[in-house]
DNA sequence: TAAATAGTGTCTCTCAGACACTATGCA
DNA sequence: TGCATAGTGTCTGAGAGACACTATTTA
């Protein structure tokens, strides 16, 4: 059976049912820890377990579906479709048979990159929402093959800090350096030599670009004021920001 | 809308259908040429135009639906579900309401590598089937938006040389380092330097191991004849080979 | 005044790339 | 014999990471 001979021969009404949604793993850093958005279900299956929001596609794009998902949870508006400095990506799709008890759901994950973000309000019919602490989150308590999800998403996130800008998303229209190493610390869950980090930060074309402004305030047990940045025009690190070398995670 | 209160009161019946499909990306090299499998359309819409080998989903992983739809238009055995020695890993999804004229479908993209194989034999409602090198495919030419598709395969494929071993998918069992040289030259479309490429490969750990063995013959036109390696059990190259600077490709 | 942090200087080691060179084997 | 290719040696420059140090600000 190919596209050609099966397109012509479909009818909707007698072909087994597919379900198309997208689920989004929202990811911030709140107080330093870096936290994924999770809904409480309100239904079974999986009544009051949690699990990464996400909704069926309508009629738009999949991109667009993600945003308005991620817009519901979050309260946040959606400003011509575009969530303000959030970034969002598509991450992988799943469809095992079985993933979905009641019936075949095709699921498109997407990946998003937040700065720290008020506490969601709850939508109208999941029993809440709440951003949570990866480190916090055990393997057996996502609903579904979520927690499959968001390792995988995790693992993308904690790849795309090497070589692209993506950490600038995780913080305010302005930061300091040391704010951008806290969000490389939070994902790759390492602490970084502060001094090197800012060298090489600094080192990078178009990763970040001065303000000429610094924080009104030096750190709350002393130091200096630091000098502020905005986020530069690189869609790429080049060089990269290798991670500190897991060594034989490789094989 | 949310996905609980969505599927309570879902009915396939009446609820506007939506399809998904696979559509595979398949990479080897003939002759030293970068080329992807395409087929040609027998039927309306794109009629005899080329497209990317695919069909829709049976009750089957999204993995298994993509091998079965290689193994059609190849006529390759996937022996215990595995096309033996071709690489398949999921590319992206694509659902933009449109891409195709008559229902919406959603289309989960495979990316393959294969080593050099013989020309397809057309499956039996395709009108033809052909390894094309994707240097002679213009823009316009595929049907949907294959052409995007193909775009973004071919950029992984790239890409994934870098840190992956997965060069080796592309040449047979056992290889020089000449052969494999020959898979980047003609993926990123530039020559490698001989001596700094062979040093390299052979630094990576696990990249490849040697035989003991080499070829029977120099190369045609004189050489000594060149050592055997197979794949080593490397899943990723550290350090990587990287691709030479493209330079400002990066803004 | 003590402690913490921002930011810089410097050294070493590794690696990429350029180049040169030897050895081998085919026409 | 001439030439193309396999494989190695060596040099240089760039960058990562370790460490040390100065300057600035807060409690």
């Amino acid at each position: 059976m190919n596209e050609r001979a099966f397109l012509e021969a479909y009818d909707p009404r007698d072909y087994p049912a597919v379900a198309v949604s997208v689920d989004v793993v929202a990811l911030t850093i709140r107080d330093g820890v870096l936290s994924v958005l999770l809904v409480e279900r309100g239904a079974a299956p999986f009544r009051s377990r949690l699990a990464l929001p996400g909704g069926f596609v309508g009629d738009e794009t999949l991109d667009d579906a993600a945003l308005r998902e991620l817009a519901e949870e979050t309260g946040l508006d959606a400003t011509n479709g575009r969530l303000a400095r959030v970034h969002l990506e598509q991450l992988k799709s799943y469809g095992d048979p079985g993933r979905d008890p009641r019936m075949r759901v095709v699921s498109v994950a997407y990946l998003a990159f937040a700065p720290s973000l008020p506490d969601p309000r709850p939508g109208g019919d999941a029993a809440g929402a709440a951003w949570v602490p990866v480190a916090t989150i055990s393997e057996a308590r996502l609903a579904f093959d979520h927690s499959r999800i968001l390792a995988d998403g995790l693992e993308r996130a904690r790849a795309k800090l090497e070589y692209s800008p993506l950490a600038t998303a995780f913080v305010g229209p302005e930061f300091t350096i040391a704010e951008l190493r806290a969000v490389y610390a939070a994902v790759w869950g390492e602490d970084l030599h502060a001094g090197n980090f800012h060298r090489k930060v600094l080192s990078v074309p178009g990763f970040v670009e001065g303000t000429g402004t610094t924080t009104a305030r030096g750190g709350d047990r002393g130091g200096p004021r630091a000098k502020l940045y905005r986020a530069g025009d690189a869609r790429v690190l080049h060089p990269p920001l290798l991670r500190p070398t897991s060594e034989e995670d490789v094989r």
